[in-house]
RNA sequence: GGCGUCUUGGCCGAGUGGCUAGGCAGAGGUCUGCAAAACCUUCUACAGCGGUUCGAAUCCGCUAGACGCCU
């Protein structure tokens, strides 16, 4: 049998977790993780990672594996992921990966052309001069050193100009000359499939996930990383409105209002990336998973 | 009952005769190492009716509603 991978996405809530493990238990296999902030082992309530019981049901990979204190990207998640991708496959020809972050199930799947790295100074002198010198300065830059990104890269968005930026201080090298756009080969085949729920049900799960969270301690648990409040890790719904409240700069009530805002709006952008996917064979949250298993098992044997 | 003030898009709010304020919320979207991030696009409203004027959210009148004061 062919190796496979499972791919399971959809928006924040709609229940991915109890999904995988379902699907993990039936196919006797190990689940990969592509969720950018249930890394972190210091924010598990927050992040609605999978509990201590859910994980002792199946081995997860990429839950908990990092510190907030750890820097952390897509290339790296990239590399390692792949790596246990293979590692799972020694032992099962089918894996399961649960993916909330667009760009981290993306570099599963598409795979991402190779960067050098470079110092992280460069990137830490590019955001300093953003602040002192404005983004003209640096759209201006990267008109001259990679003229090709300047016509294709949002100009106004400065995490995109540095990030162009960065590579070419650091190379000597456009930052565009590093993208072959070549659909890379996996060793496995993949099995897209998604989530779905009308919009209005979307949005009523967050809400009262929200205020589950709350009664579940997110309060302390936020409050005990407050301290570290300034790492990008903790640049996470659920967290920076929380860190407002304990400031002084906003209510309680606001803090917990403003995260199911902010959440309804990070489950918006999570479903204009997987709608881009027209491989992926959408289910309704609710379907039985008896049917996804019915139809996995027909797709493998179309593609074994 | 009398007098006065007010009435701008879902909300806040500027605008006193001609030039789509703006913000928030909502909606849509982008995405190759910060991605639960960052960024982009979008909503043309002036309480109603009538009048003045080449032209009214803006001036005048009436009507309705809100608030305040007086009897």
């Amino acid at each position: 049998m062919d190796k496979h991978l499972i791919s399971i996405v959809g928006p924040t809530g709609i229940g991915k977790t109890s999904l995988s493990l379902k699907l993990a238990s039936y196919f006797d296999t190990e689940i990969i993780s592509a969720d950018s902030r249930q890394f972190y082992k210091e924010i598990p309530i927050g992040t609605a990672a999978p509990t201590t019981s859910e994980l002792s049901l199946v081995k997860h990979y990429f839950i908990h594996h990092k510190s907030i204190k750890d820097p952390y990207n897509v290339g790296t998640f990239e590399k390692e992921a792949i790596e246990q991708i293979r590692q799972c496959h020694l032992l099962n020809p089918m894996v399961i990966m649960v993916g909330g972050s667009g760009l981290y199930v993306n570099a599963i799947l598409e795979g991402l052309d190779e960067f050098p790295i470079v110092d992280s100074e460069i990137r830490n002198k590019l955001n300093q001069e953003l602040i002192t010198s404005g983004i003209e300065i640096l759209q201006k830059e990267l008109k001259e050193s990679d003229p090709i990104s300047y016509d294709s890269i949002e100009l106004k968005n400065p995490q995109r100009i540095i990030r162009a930026l960065e590579i070419c201080r650091g190379t000597k090298q456009p930052y565009s000359s590093f993208l072959k756009n070549k659909k890379i080969q996996r060793g496995f085949k993949t099995i897209s499939i998604g989530l779905k729920a009308e919009r209005s049900l979307i949005y009523e799960r967050i809400d009262s996930r929200v205020d589950n969270m709350i009664r579940n301690g997110l309060l302390e648990e936020a409050k005990s990383v407050f301290e570290y409040r300034t790492l990008n890790a903790l640049n996470t719904v659920g967290y920076k409105e929380l860190f407002k409240y304990f400031d002084g700069t906003w209510t309680l009530e606001l803090a917990i209002s403003e995260i199911k805002k902010n959440t309804r709006r990070f489950a918006k952008r999570q479903l204009t990336w997987f709608d881009k996917d027209e491989k992926t064979h959408w289910f309704e949250y609710n379907t039985d998973p008896e049917n996804i298993v019915n139809y996995l098992n027909k797709e493998l044997k179309k593609t074994s």
